[in-house]
DNA sequence: CGGTACAATGATAGATGTCGCCTTTGGCCATGGATCC
């Protein structure tokens, strides 16, 4: 390509730009990465939230022909984005899930080369009806958004996201284009190895935040936890998160706190509860209806607010990556805000048990392939239930998940039927064991990781940042606790935060017409 | 003892009724979209 066709696509991509997304010009990163999806690369980019990942394929989707496919790890994060494109005038963009009834899916996907963008999960891609369609289809990008979702989810928790290679070679092989807020050069490695592309073009940028101050405060007992909390949020009536990790303690703090601190507003936020119900404090949260939520990990991912101004760890997650991400959610704004995590050393157990819940142990390993070739002698078939699954193998959902996947892999489930061949069987069993305690084994040494930050002694913003970058930006005013950083000097910007502070009518109107936080965050 | 999602299915309680039925005021039946496991 000349240096005169290059100009000229590059006046074009400014014009569509403003046109689509009335943007006078590119972010830092945007171009260099739309550039090379244009040109049929494979690329991996790592941009820190509110940089507009999004415009990197939702431009290329105007400009390419055929059709670009988004896998999204969330429902409400495709509904989102498919709602703010209809309201910039996108209208050849759809959300392919669960909500659908088999009737309208059906018609979607008889002509879906019609639509520029759709939105997948990666479970639907598992469909072979929907593949079948896709097959047929120009495919002219496949994006993976969230991407450290392949690394944080596929090995046990979300199989389906270890397929997405198989499902790139069956569509005939389309550029890759896998983005992400948050992936050490660990998880870069894990992507796209993944994906069965060594050799994407990176574009990463640096993901420090230097408008956070960490702060860690060491506790003997649970009550002093409570205490801190209190504490915390008698002083500072801010937009607050408290993250942890389990249901029950959330729901209980909740509680707590509402009669502790009467004047506050405050809710709990897990995975078991009615999507209704998640979908409500999430809104009134947003709407600065709510103060503090109690949430575990389930409460994050695709929520957009600008203003949270605290974050407090009541327990550590497992891995710094979680930790990185969570403490991420504070000051969207660029304000400065805080995060506080609360240690005690009894905390070190939960991770812990986490961690071995995830995968089935050795026996259970043992009995599985017991019973499979009990089974296979009276019939190849495979159906059982999942009360009779869990009966039979004594696992839970999960790990049955973990375990499918595996016995597919490695060909001893096919279709539903048992395959049994001795050696290969050996073969298989030696290789799922070896695999379950390599995965163990690095989980332990990221929760170590994790461990060894808390007690670091030097810079923890330093310490925090090194896994993912070499450089970081050292804030002018307040760093972190072990950088003469004290909670009670924290002067925060309240007035952007309050939640009585009108709204400009530009906020409004914007607000009005969903175009997001794009202009906002600088 | 503890956490993360999606898709697809089957059971269930509650609303509906392009003029539902029968009769007088609600009770009963078939139907098929939400909701819960």
């Amino acid at each position: 390509m000349g240096g005169g066709d290059r100009l000229n696509t590059t006046g074009a991509l400014e014009k569509k730009l403003k046109k689509y997304f009335n943007y006078d010009s590119f972010r830092k990163g945007q171009r260099e990465i739309i550039e090379d999806v244009l040109q049929g690369k494979d690329v991996l980019g790592i941009l820190p939230t509110g940089s507009g990942k999004s415009i990197c394929y939702q431009l290329p989707a105007l400009l390419l022909p055929g059709t670009v496919i988004v896998v999204s790890p969330l429902i409400a994060l495709m509904m989102d984005q498919v709602k703010q494109l209809k309201a910039k005038h996108f209208k050849q963009v759809i959300a392919l899930n669960s909500f659908l009834t088999p009737i309208e899916r059906q018609q979607i996907y008889q002509r879906l080369h019609q639509y520029r963008l759709v939105y997948v999960s990666p479970e639907l891609l598992q469909q072979e009806q929907f593949v079948f369609y896709l097959k047929k289809m120009n495919i002219s990008l496949f994006v993976i958004d969230e991407a450290h979702c392949i690394s944080q989810w596929g090995h046990e928790f979300r199989p389906d996201y270890m397929k997405l290679k198989e499902t790139i070679q069956i569509i005939h092989n389309p550029p890759v284009l896998a983005l992400s807020a948050t992936a050490t050069p660990m998880v870069q490695q894990d992507i796209m190895k993944s994906l069965n592309k060594p050799e994407m073009n990176k574009h990463i940028y640096p993901i420090d935040r230097k408008n956070l101050i960490f702060s860690i405060r060491k506790v003997n007992e649970h009550e002093e936890k409570l205490a801190s909390i209190i504490h915390l949020l008698t002083i500072y009536k801010l937009p607050t998160l408290i993250y942890f990790s389990s249901r029950n303690t959330a729901e209980w703090m909740a509680q707590t706190l509402a009669y502790e601190i009467p004047e506050l507003r405050v809710a709990f936020y897990h995975g078991g509860m009615e999507p209704m119900d998640r979908v409500a404090i999430q809104q009134q949260f947003m709407n600065d209806q709510l103060q503090v939520i109690c949430c575990t990990s389930a409460f994050g991912m695709g929520i957009d607010k600008s203003n949270i101004r605290l974050i407090i760890h009541y327990h550590l997650p497992t891995q710094i990556e979680s930790f990185v991400q969570e403490a991420g959610r504070a000051g969207r704004d660029g304000k400065t805000s805080l995060s506080i995590l609360l240690y005690s050393d009894k905390d070190f157990f939960i991770p812990k048990q986490i961690i071995q819940n995830e995968l089935p142990s050795i026996e259970i390993i043992q009995n599985a392939f017991r019973v499979l070739y009990t089974l296979q002698k009276e019939s190849n078939i495979f159906s059982l239930t999942e009360e009779q699954i869990e009966q039979l193998f004594q696992i839970n959902e999960i790990q049955w998940r973990f375990m499918h996947a595996q016995f597919e892999k490695h060909d001893i489930i096919r279709d539903n039927k048992i395959i049994y061949d001795k050696g290969k069987w050996k073969e298989a069993y030696q290789q799922i064991v070896d695999n379950i305690q390599e995965r163990t084994r690095m989980k332990e040494s990221k929760l170590h990781e994790m461990l060894r930050w808390i007690h670091e002694e030097n810079c923890l913003r330093e310490a925090l940042y090194q896994p993912f970058q070499s450089t970081f930006t050292k804030p002018e005013d307040y760093c972190c606790s072990n950088c003469g950083f004290t909670v009670e000097q924290w002067k925060p910007d309240i007035q952007t935060s309050h939640h009585n502070q009108p709204t400009s009518w530009q906020e409004k109107l914007q607000q009005l017409f969903l175009i997001g936080d794009e202009n906002e965050a600088k």
